[in-house]
RNA sequence: GUCCCCAUCGUCUAGCCUGGUCCAGGACACCGGCCUUUCACGCCGGCAACACCGGUUCAAAUCCGGUUGGGGACGCCA
């Protein structure tokens, strides 16, 4: 087989969300696994609705992901001297006429036909008119009035369309600008496209543009229709679901390569096998094991997998990730070393690195004011010979070894004739201002002895108001 | 309405092509328990599905047909 050619071709009238990413990822999957090229279209032939800014969040989103495309991006809104061409060569061959119908005519002949139950289509009233090209005329298909059009769907398997349930499609719009059918036809051809992955949702534009690719004498590329993400509602996953952009997931915290495994793992499967590197979904994809039946989006299952990678990522690694999360909580230019340290003890906490910068914050900024609850119930007059007994044990202890203080801890407890939970919580509380947190004798290395002992003065100082 | 696609635990799915090894396996969630200085992690256990009806066959989650249900598409949007 020839190299293997993918596209993603988002159009740029909002943010890349969670289906465009699926679609992109797919293709990116397909094409790196046969070691292909993985192209880039925008398609922006809608002036009205595409804007720049959605482009550069769409890039923005996929280069953080890590889904890089070959080539230089192709913009549909650049080649339009080249949809004329292959205008006038179908226009040539008679396999498109000019028609002068009124936009408004048509709309309203559509929803009469609605109303009546039909199917809405156009009914080729200018196709023999012998129509010239003209300032308010568009260009339409000429549709085979009969025979089957069908194809073999990589992902769905046989799938046939009467032609009669197909109308004239528009290729050309009266401004001379192109519609998605035709322009995609073109660039797939001119880009030597070998595999089309999109969502099933384009199945019933698929016979139209087989339809295309046999009036230009072209041969068309492999379709594979794979299948679409819904929301809880079974419904197209939109807005209302909380299907945010892409760079959403950024700013809430969530690792790019979960996203990845995640969006994998949806419509796709290799065995039992939940968790994978980069490197085994290039090596294992395969459109052979993408399923047919749609997917709920389930961001329970994200969270969990987002806590997955947080263990699983060497604590560096995740320390440099949490900086940016750190800032907004007036944390800047953290010690790497410390900050890995940190890190090393929230990682099997939380789910979120915006979770983990918050949980992090004892760590660098005065624990006060303390949470009220907790401090009611554990900052309390009798707990100050407690505290200040603690202050001195961790005083003489030569060094903040883990086992040493497990024992200072345990000991105290004996001695005061407590349970070690009635040791461990007035201390948790006055280092951290919070009665959840990591464990003590993690903690108490990491803040060091001068930090510790400071913040229990500090406590003690509060309880005695 | 018409056309098209789809159908295994609540959710993601394995198995289906090449019928028997499946009174259906894994994961998320949920419920117990263990561990434990809090919270998590981890470990152990549990709950829970082949949409329905027919057919083919010695045998069907697996093949065929229909029904029902869900979704998608019907633009001078993509």
């Amino acid at each position: 087989m020839a190299q293997v050619r993918t596209r993603f071709s988002p159009s740029p009238t909002g943010s890349l969300h969670l289906g465009g990413a699926h679609t992109a990822l797919f293709n990116w999957l397909f094409a790196r696994h046969h070691r292909g090229v993985f192209l880039l279209r925008i398609e922006d032939t809608d002036q009205e609705r595409s804007e720049e800014r959605f482009t550069t969040e769409i890039l923005e989103s996929l280069t953080w992901l890590g889904l890089d495309w070959d080539g230089d991006l192709v913009r549909q809104s650049q080649r339009l001297p080249l949809y004329h061409d292959y205008i006038e060569r179908l226009l040539q061959a008679g396999a498109a006429y000019c028609c002068d119908c009124e936009p408004a005519d048509l709309e309203a002949r559509r929803q009469a036909a609605l109303a009546q139950g039909k199917k809405p289509r156009y009914d080729g009233a200018c196709r023999e008119k012998g129509l010239e090209r003209g300032p308010n005329t568009a260009v339409r298909f000429k549709t085979p009035p009969t025979g089957v059009t069908h194809w073999q769907d990589q992902i769905k398997g046989p799938i046939a369309f009467d032609n009669q349930e197909l109308d004239d499609l528009v290729l050309l719009r009266a401004d001379g600008v192109p519609t998605y059918n035709f322009a995609v036809v073109v660039d797939d051809l001119t880009m030597a496209v070998t595999h089309i992955i999109r969502g099933d949702d384009h199945i019933p534009n698929t016979p139209r543009q087989l339809l295309i690719y046999a009036a230009l004498g072209a041969t068309p590329p492999l379709f594979a229709h794979m299948p679409l993400m819904l929301g809880k509602d079974r419904a197209k996953l939109s807005k209302r679901h909380g299907a945010l952009p892409i760079l959403a997931y950024r700013e809430r915290g969530f690792l790019p390569h979960t996203l990845i495994n995640y969006l994998a793992r949806l419509g796709w499967s290799h065995g039992d096998q939940e968790i994978f590197s980069l490197e085994e979904l290039v090596r294992y994809f395969s459109l052979k094991h993408v399923g047919k039946a749609p997917g709920i989006f389930d961001e329970e299952k994200l969270l969990w997998l987002n806590g997955h990678y947080l263990k699983e990522t060497p604590a560096p690694d995740l320390a440099r990730a949490l900086i940016p999360y750190l800032a907004p909580l007036g944390i800047t230019d953290p010690d790497p070393a410390y900050l890995a340290r940190v890190v090393t003890t929230l990682q099997a906490r939380t789910k979120t690195l915006v979770e983990m910068a918050d949980a992090a914050r004892f760590y660098f900024l005065d624990p006060r004011p303390y949470d009220p609850q907790a401090a009611s119930k554990f900052l309390t007059p009798e707990n100050g010979p407690l505290l200040t007994e603690i202050a001195g044990r961790i005083q003489a202890l030569p060094d903040l070894e883990e086992a040493g203080l497990t024992q200072m801890l345990h000991d105290l407890a004996a001695s005061t004739n407590r349970k070690l939970v009635n040791v461990a919580q007035p201390l948790r509380v006055a280092l951290t201002g919070k009665t959840i947190s990591p464990g003590l004798t993690e903690i108490i290395p990491i803040l060091g002895k001068a930090e510790v002992l400071k913040r229990i003065s500090q406590a003690l100082n509060f309880l005695k108001k």
